[in-house]
DNA sequence: CACTTCCATGAAGGCTCCCTACATAGTTAA
DNA sequence: TTAACTATGTAGGGAGCCTTCATGGAAGTG
């Protein structure tokens, strides 16, 4: 049982398809493809078989793909422990991160890591809630955020750390008759135009949720995903949208108001592959994470305190 | 960071030489020296570092060595899932033995393996209870003991299972005069000429426990290592000796009797590193050792209970 | 102190095995 | 049917591991 044969079935596992293990890896299809010849040889037993037109793992192929998580967590615990013994941590960490929470947090992680050994390379996609956890094959360190829960779908298995808990605002342009609010409630913008988003992505939970407890359906005069469009379009008075509060710029033209009534908020989350997650570099840098994540929260709910008085939980 | 590595470190932390692992993994010093460079060379840091004649291990080296247990374990763990999945336990299982424990609990084995896939490769050596651990490297399971404790010296990090707990008798020639009793205390034996063990022997303990208990020094007409000289010499009215009570073979010339007032007891021990305890064979030899000890002890202690009623723990 | 023995290490070369390149065959969608 | 995707098989190059042989240091022995 050799730990190579473990990692490719744990990747065929990931990624679906050798083709696209190869592509990640840098080797051709047909090195892949011998060296599961070679494992189930080595075994006496199928591990993969034809389906459709790539492969699906057999029983056997799934018991070795779920030890290879054991095995190489393993591995990388002791890369952990060398590591600590020998000082601060170093290395380069891969980060990929939803572009809006990556503009929140990303300053301040780099700043704190600009006295450190470690070294950061950025990636940044926007998708489905569910598909962030993919991407943990690629990146040591992935920024999601989620919704509903304290960890998105699709994350079982994966180390996960909420690194900030993010209020989602109305906006509304700096002139509108709401803009004076301390907050509003569902039947305050129930009637608004509004900037919204196209079905299925993240927000359109919240929208929903404003539909329910207001009982109108909202007008939705534009579907877009870019959160700097929808901050061009409420700026320029077209409507009313939901953007997050700490990764929206402040803006002369538009106004950030807390939504009562409902749940709006999101969860920013760091996912990372149980082995990659015990490097001491990953480690550290998820903390730092929390770090800026404590930072923002703090620095914006006093300011609120000011003005008006909050509920403190 | 590869396994291979971790496992070289890890056999010259239990072997101490680098020679000694060369013999043992059937290739040349030369072959493992130039590993060790490349491994560091890889890692960056000393693994090893001279020391007399040979190497010793560094912080580093002992962490990968300790680290390579953990990782070789989760490997087999899944082996064994794997073979869990395909049905019977299957192939060789290498066990080393102390002859007489051997003796009381190979017949009853090779009886119950003989309708499984299950091979055993049989060793056998007499030596000193602390070094029997060390001899987990060679074998897949060693049979040891402890009169002591349950767990004999060394043993630390090793899986131990306790399969006979076998009592030490008094043997005496039947024509004696205490052949007729049921049981006999230090103050009964301690007159008598001993056939007794060299210095550190693993009886020895117990005729020093007899010496204490009753006051009075032993006279040592003799010190041997093998069982069946000590039976010998007492069944030619020399003396008494002290054997264990499974492994002794009926025999006319001499009686076993209990003995009562000091700790006479032997744990029987089935020894097995960590990763190979993992394997299915191996988990399945143990389980079927705890069952011949267990037939053993059922086997002899109801005897004694039809003449004279025992005091059950 | 010389001799022996047991260590580890280094250079040179053979050999194994892994990967790439290229060709082939099966499956799905347009 | 064609195109695009999958996996697989063969032939060949190359990296890396191991062996052989030689060297040097450390400990024990006469």
């Amino acid at each position: 049982m050799e730990v190579r044969h473990l990692e490719l079935l744990r990747d065929l596992r990931d990624r679906g398809t050798l083709a696209a293990v190869a592509e990640a890896s840098f080797r051709t299809p047909s090195a892949l493809s011998q060296q599961l010849k070679t494992a189930e040889r080595e075994l006496g037993v199928a591990l993969v078989e034809p389906y459709s037109r790539g492969l699906r793992l057999t029983w056997a192929g799934q018991i070795l793909a779920d030890g290879a998580d054991d095995v190489l967590t393993a591995v990388a615990r002791v890369q952990g422990r060398l590591d600590a013994g020998r000082g601060a941590p170093a290395g380069t960490v891969k980060i990929g991160t939803l572009p809006s929470a990556g503009a929140a947090l990303m300053p301040g992680l780099f700043t704190r890591l600009a006295d450190t050994l470690i070294d950061v390379v950025l990636d940044d996609f926007d998708l489905a809630e569910a598909d962030y956890a993919a991407r943990t094959a690629d990146a040591d360190l992935v920024i999601a955020h989620s919704l509903s829960a304290d960890v998105p779908a699709g994350a079982h298995g994966l180390v996960s750390r909420v690194v900030l808990r993010e209020p989602i605002d109305v906006a509304v342009p700096s002139h509108h008759r709401l803009a004076s609010r301390d907050a509003v409630g569902p039947a305050d913008v129930c009637h608004e135009p509004w900037v919204a988003v196209p079905p299925g992505y993240p927000f359109g939970t919240i929208h929903e949720s404003i539909e329910a407890a207001s009982g109108v359906p909202l007008n939705r005069i534009a579907r877009v995903r870019d959160n700097r469009l929808v901050e061009s379009l409420v700026e320029a008075g077209h409507g009313v949208g939901l953007l997050p509060r700490f990764s929206t710029p402040a803006s002369a033209g538009l106004v950030l108001l807390p939504l009562t009534g409902v749940r709006a908020t999101r969860s920013i989350v760091a996912l990372a592959r149980r082995d990659r997650a015990q490097r001491r570099a990953v480690s550290a840098v998820v903390d730092l994470l929390a770090e800026v994540g404590a930072t923002l929260e703090e620095r914006v709910r006093p300011a609120r305190t000011s003005t008006a008085p909050t509920r403190t939980s």
